[in-house]
RNA sequence: GGGUCGGUAGCUCAGGUGGUUAGAGCACACGCCUGAUAAGCGUGAGGUCGGCGGUUCGAGUCCGCCCCGACCCA
């Protein structure tokens, strides 16, 4: 192809070594992904690489279990993909890194879709037999894991997806119970009482994910409570008045709580209408802020402070019921009122006094637990919400009738306080208020019998923090044994735990592990004592029961004599069917998964949630592992924010803000999404909406082409062209500088778990330093320089070990287009990125000096380009080879540099002059470069056809007239 | 209402222990190239650093209050 034609103007395109690839610039991933999974599937990569990484040092995230219902949301979607990223970069780092995905499979949700499909075909579910119930939730859970399995693997998740856990397998369920059982052995189990909310229509308690609340009106009232004695005499005479919207409570009454941080007066009524419930005289306690208002409300027309009253004046006061000795009142009430300080009094509205009815509010249960009164719990309201037949009068009253309208609780309560004289005042008020979700009738709190796990009761076993109660174990581990990413991660979670009420283990449920033990009551000196059995070898027949038949052996017909068989008092032990609360199952995972399972570890490397896990399965693993095993089960706890809508908002289907997972993947695939995700912080919220994704998109196409013009100056690439560092041209030893820089960033930051550090170095290195710098200059090389040529090969060198550092680097976050990348390069069935590890980068290639240089020549190549962009302005050139500049350099340390180097060549100039000096007016020159500046000149001679440099070479070769001499050597 | 965390260019993010004109990438505008071409290169514009007040010679960086948002709790 030499000979034949001298003509100008000859097309030489051919004679070029352009780039040759089939990888496409876009990326069609929704189409092309599916294909790659099908080929992992088929390859079983998953077992591939545990065969490959035998020996290496195992490092296992441990999942924890989404709920086995309903397709997967955004939230989903981020946490799984962070977890596929933490266990692939793990894996690209050098361990053995396993990855065992998990379901939490028992529980309300699904419990209630097959209760409202037993609604809709009018059957009652206790008509039906309780372990054919438990089968259908059973089949129910194992579809949606179907679901979300498929679901999960289409966002690249990696993992076991043939063998993952669930807790209802036989085996988790033998193993939950195993560990439940160890809770009755060392003591820490025992029955108490709380307030939960309870729907008197449906006749069941309510979690709070079950309640929704609307406005409703309620009757207030303020009602005096006498004073029967008091420390200081302060209160001697006086009322203490409260005030609450719901007088059904007022028969279940036991204390009444100050704030010790409110300021309160004793006032005396000095003027009120003849017939009003307060006479003048009354001396009644009040916060100041307050006073106005209930004295007002009550009628009074006049009244005076007598003076202050502090928290010394309440402490240790007694007050009298107000129905304490009513003719009717049967003595019932002849119990002691106490006073008790209560952080949760704000002097915001009513009297600054609460009326404590411990059995009906949260804030009072849980102060009359920290006073030890608990003892002191009432049972007045029945299921339906009915006075038990023990209250006098009132028995057999409801606070809300079956239809869900207002019983005759309230005005009976009031009309009796009337009639004592306690009533002081009396209105209505609209407020926000709870209603059950189904039946949309309001809740109450209710207290019923429940088994609690103790959070303050020393431990005695074998573990190293034996002696230790279950708080302080807690404490212990989370401060010394594990490592909390972000760091306010501990501090949230110690502020939890200091806190903590004891854990309320049993739900009145069917769906679940059961609390597989056996009580007895007993009345000692008129206590009901409750006693737990606590016998090995019952404990091991459950067990092995439940190995076998899951724990719908429990529930299955004799199972209390089976299990009770031998033990001569079998008859007195009464067998617990309550459920198991569902964060004592995920608790348990790290036994079944961690410990039972042969690619576990324990502890277990990381769990990585949602922040609001900390409340959830953070807790309750560290509580049931620090319980049983003394410390918690994990080493490292890694928390992500929440996904918010463009705007920062919550996502919500009304307000129509969600983004699916699903679509995202069907419009722009999961490498997109993985992506989104990489470029985000995760530890705090983000966000995510079309505009964001659409971004990401654009960075990806533009990452995308960088790889693709790198396999396409790679075509052909054979190991004779190597060359070694060492005889490479500096830009290329300086782009091997940046790589060793990049591995140690890339290495720690997996390390980290900085995702979006690597990526985000990755990335600016290949547009900024790759696209924008070594591949525009390198492109005159790749192209027109001979085979041969030491620069093409060096470049080309480079090319391969680019290749290999950037799809390694990148295989953990986009673990699609990686793929797609390797395979581009090396076809063939056995063929994976993902069977790669980043390879070792030599530490010989890190040059400070020489990257030092680079930075100088960089900037000086700034002041080059600044020249001819002029230029171009002024229509004087296009292309800057059409430019041959003069460069004055006052620095000669930095002249030298230039002079080492093809600085023509970098500044992409057909040719350039160099000068010591400076100075001159007509130079363009950038403040920020100072000692450097450029002239611009326009280029002499004649456009070689075929590079398109211009130089006076063209028209002078033997060959080809319209050539240069480098041209028309390499055609010759 | 309480606890925790956060609010830096249109977007995603950098900005150790307070110190010169607050940075990057993307997007945008304009120009160039047409042998990475639904690509590539260059230049440019764009910010009351959530608001107010304070400490200081000097605050995005420290303190207080407020606003907005999120999670958990009530």
């Amino acid at each position: 192809m030499t000979s034949e034609t001298k003509a100008p103007n000859h097309d030489y395109k051919d004679t070029l070594f352009l780039p040759e690839t089939e990888f496409p610039m876009r990326g069609g991933l929704p189409q092309r992904e599916p294909e790659w999974l099908a080929r992992w599937e088929k390859m079983d990569l998953y077992k591939r690489l545990r065969e490959l990484s035998k020996g290496r040092q195992p490092w296992v995230l441990h999942d924890g279990p989404p709920y086995a219902n309903g397709h997967l949301h955004i939230g989903h979607a981020l946490n799984k993909t962070l977890k596929d990223f933490v266990v692939r970069s793990r894996q690209v780092l050098g361990y053995d890194s396993r990855y065992v995905p998990g379901w939490d499979c028992h529980g309300l949700p699904i419990e209630w879709k097959i209760e409202e499909k037993y609604r809709e075909k009018k059957l009652d579910k206790s008509a039906v037999p309780i372990n054919e119930f438990r089968q259908e939730c059973r089949d129910f859970a194992a579809g949606w894991i179907d679901v979300q399995r498929e679901e999960f693997k289409r966002l690249g998740v990696i993992g076991d997806w043939d063998d993952p856990y669930t807790t209802m397998k036989f085996s988790a369920e033998a193993t939950i119970a195993r560990e439940f059982l160890k809770f009755v052995m060392n003591g820490l189990l025992y029955r108490g009482s709380k307030p939960v909310m309870w729907s008197p229509v449906e006749k069941t308690a309510l979690a709070d994910a079950e309640v929704e609340y609307h406005d409703r009106v309620s009757p207030t009232i303020h009602v005096r409570f006498p004073v029967v004695s008091a420390p200081t005499g302060a209160l001697s005479g006086a009322d203490v008045v409260i005030w609450t919207t719901t007088p059904w409570t007022i028969p279940s009454n036991r204390g009444v709580s100050y704030g010790p941080e409110i300021n309160y007066g004793l006032y005396e009524v000095t003027e009120a209408p003849e017939d009003n419930w307060v006479k003048v005289g009354a001396k009644l306690a009040l916060a100041d802020d307050l006073a106005e208002d209930a004295l007002t409300a009550a009628r009074v027309g006049e009244w005076r402070r007598l003076y202050d009253l502090t928290p010394a004046d309440f402490e240790g006061a007694i007050l009298g019921h107000p129905f304490r000795g009513e003719p009717w009142a049967e003595r019932f009430w002849d119990y002691e009122v106490p006073m008790l300080a209560g952080g949760f009094v704000t002097s915001d509205a009513g009297t600054g006094f609460v009326h404590n009815a411990p059995s009906h509010g949260e804030e009072d249960f849980e102060l009359f637990a920290e006073n030890k009164m608990l003892d002191r719990i009432t049972y007045n309201v029945l299921e339906d919400s009915a006075f038990a037949p023990h209250v006098p009068f009132f028995a057999g009253l409801r606070i809300l009738e079956p239809n869900g309208k207002d019983g005759k609780a309230n005005d009976a309560v009031l009309e009796k306080l009337a009639e004592s004289g306690k009533l002081m005042a009396r209105g209505r008020i609209k407020h926000s208020y709870p209603h059950s979700w189904r039946s949309k009738a309001p809740v109450i709190y209710r207290n019923t019998p429940q088994w609690f796990v103790a959070m303050d009761q020393a431990i005695h076993d074998a573990t190293p923090q034996a002696g230790l109660t279950l708080r302080q174990r807690a404490l212990k581990t989370i401060a010394e044994d594990v490592q909390w990413t972000p760091k306010s991660a501990y501090n949230r979670m110690r502020g939890m735990i200091e806190t903590r009420p004891d854990w309320v283990l049993s739900r009145q449920r069917a769906w679940g592990v059961p609390l597989c033990c056996f009580m007895r009551e007993s009345v000692v000196e008129g206590v009901v004592k409750v006693e737990l059995l606590r016998d090995e070898a019952v404990n091991a027949r459950i067990l092995a029961a439940f190995e076998v038949e899951g724990a719908d052996a429990w529930f299955a017909e004799g199972a209390a004599a089976r299990f009770l068989a031998g033990r001569p008092d079998a008859d007195q032990w009464t067998q617990v069917v309550d459920i198991l609360d569902v964060w004592f199952d995920s608790g348990s995972t790290h036994a079944f998964v961690m410990e039972d399972r042969p690619d576990g570890i324990w502890p277990a490397s990381l769990y990585l949630e949602g922040t609001d896990q900390h409340r959830g399965w953070f807790q309750s693993s560290l509580l049931e592992a620090s319980a049983t095993r003394g410390r918690a089960p994990y080493e490292g706890v890694l928390t992500h924010g929440f996904t918010l809508d463009e705007k920062g908002q919550k996502m919500s289907k009304s307000v129509g803000n969600t983004v699916a997972p699903q679509n995202v993947i069907k419009d722009l695939g999961a490498d997109i999404l993985r992506l989104w995700i990489a470029q985000t912080d995760f530890t705090e919220d983000q966000r995510i909406g079309p505009k964001i994704l659409q971004g990401v998109a654009d960075s990806y196409r533009r990452l995308r082409n960088t790889l693709r013009y790198m396999l396409g100056a790679l075509a052909g690439f054979d190991e004779s062209e190597r060359v070694e560092p060492k005889d490479m041209p500096e830009l290329e030893r300086w782009i091997l500088h940046r790589l060793a820089e990049l591995d140690q960033v890339v290495r720690k930051g997996y390390e980290a778990y900085e995702f979006q550090k690597v990526f985000a170095q990755i990335f600016n290195f290949c547009t900024t330093d790759l696209s924008a710098v070594y591949f525009d200059i390198r492109k005159d090389a790749l192209y027109c320089d001979p085979p041969s040529s030491l620069r093409r090969r060096a470049c080309r060198t480079v090319m391969d070990i680019l290749f290999h550092r950037l799809t390694t680097w990148l295989s953990p976050i986009l673990c699609f287009t990686t793929e797609d990348v390797w395979l581009s390069r090396y076809p063939g069935e056995d063929q994976s990125v993902h069977l790669q590890t980043i390879p070792e980068t030599p530490a010989s290639w890190l040059d400070p000096e020489l990257a030092a240089r680079w930075e100088k020549i960089r900037e000086a190549r700034r002041v080059v380009t600044g020249a001819l962009e002029i230029a171009r302005r002024e229509k004087l050139i296009g292309a800057s080879l059409e430019a041959a500049p003069v460069v004055r350099v006052s620095d000669p340390e930095l002249l030298a540099a230039l002079r080492a180097v093809d600085f023509a060549e970098i500044c992409i100039a057909s040719d350039l002059k160099l000068e010591e000096g400076s100075g001159s007016p007509e130079a363009f020159s950038l403040s920020e470069v100072p000692g450097v500046e450029a002239v611009f000149v326009k280029a002499e001679g004649g456009k070689c056809a075929r590079c398109w440099r211009v130089t006076p070479e063209v028209g002078a070769q033997p060959h080809h007239d319209d050539l240069c001499r480098r041209c028309d050597e390499a055609l010759s």
